[in-house]
DNA sequence: ATGGTAGATATTCTA
């Protein structure tokens, strides 16, 4: 007898600390009715994660990978997950940018990264500036570890943070942001490296939403009126192997996140899925 | 060309 297939809406959201924004969570849950949230920039040591608010919003099963101050990811879910341990020490800097999950999907298992890719800092050059340097080294890393067979057997979810805008549609201006952090051509072109692994990656957000229209997932806080600007950028990404194809039901950008009190300069990204 | 804001932490780093 055939497998009923499973909703799964998946949510990533670059928090900005989560416990600052503990209240936003709670809206993002009753807004969006998501199964699994994937959360990057949590900000907290594992210890000092805040569980009992987090369980309180319906998130039973949550895994974390956190430090202090900085950097930090999370997978908050309604479906039973299994951690995958041994996944590599990225650039060997023993930081906080990546956590995988099995989600327990009867009949239908799905593996879940969660990433949060170094931002790069302001030069765009590896010479001069160490944080562009690791950005790089870390996307090339990922890419080779998924290039050989990390991808391999079955399907598999990338969700995250990946602080590239791969289009040109993906910012507000092509040309003035090639010479930018997030949308030089070493940088989209090394994502689109990663992107070809497995078969090739589908960008969900674009098979709803394709070029030439504008998408964007992050506006800066240093814009004084972020909507009336729009100098916005396609930083959050869920992707999924191309064998989910058939699954992908809707996707959305919760732009209106961004005028929420307190609000993170990311908007919440999410996918619908019949898995 | 510059500086603008936000968060965690400690008076600076990261984004």
């Amino acid at each position: 007898m055939a497998r009923r297939p499973k909703r799964l809406r998946l949510v990533t959201w670059n928090i900005n600390s989560v416990r600052l924004r503990l209240a936003r969570l709670a809206d993002l849950a009753v807004a969006l009715e998501p199964d699994v949230i994937c959360l990057q920039e949590t900000k907290v040591t594992d210890a000092e994660f805040p569980l009992r608010e987090v369980r309180a919003t319906g998130y039973r099963h949550i895994a974390i990978r956190g430090e202090r101050g900085y950097n930090g990811v999370a997978i908050l879910s309604r479906i039973a997950l299994a951690r995958i341990d041994g996944t590599p020490d990225w650039c060997g800097k023993g930081d906080c940018r990546h956590l995988a999950v099995d989600l327990d999907i009867p009949g239908a298992p799905v593996r879940l990264h969660n990433f949060y890719v170094p931002a790069g800092g302001d030069i765009p050059d590896p010479a001069a500036n160490p944080k562009f340097r690791h950005k790089l080294d870390f996307v090339a890393e990922v890419t080779t570890w998924f290039g050989n067979g990390a991808a391999s057997g079955g399907r598999q979810i990338i969700a995250g943070d990946l602080n590239i805008a791969p289009l040109p549609d993906d910012v507000w201006s092509h040309r003035q942001l090639l010479d930018v952090v997030s949308h030089t051509p070493v940088e989209t072109g090394l994502l689109g490296q990663w992107q070809a692994t497995a078969g090739g990656w589908i960008d969900t957000m674009r098979h709803f939403v394709p070029p030439p229209q504008k998408l964007y997932s992050w506006w800066s806080y240093r814009n004084r009126d972020w909507r009336l600007s729009d100098r916005g950028r396609r930083l959050d990404h869920i992707w999924v192997t191309p064998d989910m194809a058939g699954t992908l039901k809707a996707g959305q950008i919760m732009k209106d996140a961004r005028d929420w009190p307190l609000a993170s300069d990311h908007v919440p990204v999410c996918v619908e899925m019949l898995v």
